[in-house]
DNA sequence: TTCTAAATTTGAGTCAATTCAAATTGTGGA
DNA sequence: TCCACAATTTGAATTGACTCAAATTTAGAA
């Protein structure tokens, strides 16, 4: 019986994920006691600590599920992108954000941005962390892609840049999430907006 | 007597702030606990509910100060701005960094964005957004004053110009201040790096 | 199979933020 | 000056995240 405790592990870890979640998107993520989570992941309260440090770290957790299809999708519009700059950058932020709030609510983001703010050091505000650069990396891949293709200018700095563009949109997207009113397109239309001078400066 | 109960909020409210303001810096956000915020400042703990909504809520008060300084330096680099685009948004972007770390640590700036990420609708979440926006309009301000000066082309967008600077500038603070060991050079040199493309494209 | 030690779980207890009903204080009119 | 009412303060009680020492479970050596 090789491993017995190792099953055991990844089985009340992915308890603890599906019941938070379910009661993060139910609840809210302040309405969800931990005491609930554990009932509904059939573990004690300690093993959820024993898992994550905080209530933080859980929702983090779910984040970077999240955020592992929104990068599988974004390589693969790297692969083929459309042969237009603003075009092809456009397609990759609209990507990011079309995903962004398919499991997660605006509420679930905020406070896992607050949590790998406030704890950046903790696991799971490194993992954040770790999410966020590369994201900024593929953006930066496509940039670095679009110079092969003869679309953007060899001599910009496409490491700049790409940080830049994603810089920037991850800030859009904060004031998107903190306004509950805001509709996507509307943070579509700045974001294009903001890029537009960038994205005419370093076409080919 | 007119307005003893004013007096007496005004002279309360700052007994709060300067209480929370010494104990956040010599015990931390975290470490700071709000009965001695209390006791120091010689009010109730529900008095301190009655002025501030959280524990967040005062750190960003505190905040708020800082940031009113920081505006005030602003407008006279804007006023006389060096001859020179790379150097004009250099010194004003410096002069938001440098100043950033004289009465706030990293980990009181953490907190502060985090609370206002959290709760966005406060009222300090949202006196937390607009000096934000107040910094943003700035960073455009200076871009118009550059076109009236004839450094930076009439014809780029400055508004979407000043907002992708200082919304890149933004994120790289946000890293700087997760970063203990990361040292302002560092984040100096990150952002004239990213901003170099952009500020090529633009001047005149 | 049996036993020991390490790993893991448990949940009652701790701690600090936040609330709220009672007590106090300031105001303006009689 | 005195009173009634509204605003404000108070701190004990509540709440919920988090801890930790004891109990349980697994691994694997004998």
């Amino acid at each position: 019986m090789a491993g017995l405790r190792a099953k055991n592990r990844i089985d009340r870890n992915s308890r603890i994920v599906e019941a938070a979640s379910e009661l993060f998107r139910k609840e809210g993520y302040e309405g969800a006691r931990i005491e609930e989570i554990a009932a509904k992941a059939e573990v004690s309260v300690g093993t959820i600590y024993n898992y994550y440090c905080n209530k933080g770290d859980i929702l983090v957790a779910i984040v970077s599920l999240e955020v592992h299809e929104v990068l599988a999708a974004g390589q693969r519009i790297i692969r083929k992108p459309p042969k237009n700059v603003e075009k092809a950058i456009d397609a990759l932020l609209a990507s990011y954000i079309e995903h962004s709030l398919v499991y997660l609510s605006k509420e679930m983001w905020r406070q896992a941005m607050a949590t790998s703010t406030q704890q950046p050091d903790s696991p799971f505000g490194k993992t954040y962390t770790a999410l966020d650069r590369d994201l900024a990396d593929q953006t930066c891949a496509l940039i670095a892609k679009l110079q092969e293709l003869g679309l953007v200018r060899r001599d910009v700095d496409g490491r700049g840049v790409g940080e830049m563009i994603f810089n920037s949109m991850n800030m859009m997207f904060i004031e998107f999430i903190k306004r509950e009113d805001m509709p996507m397109r509307e943070l579509r239309a700045n974001i294009r907006r903001q890029n537009r001078t960038l994205v005419k400066a370093i076409s080919g």
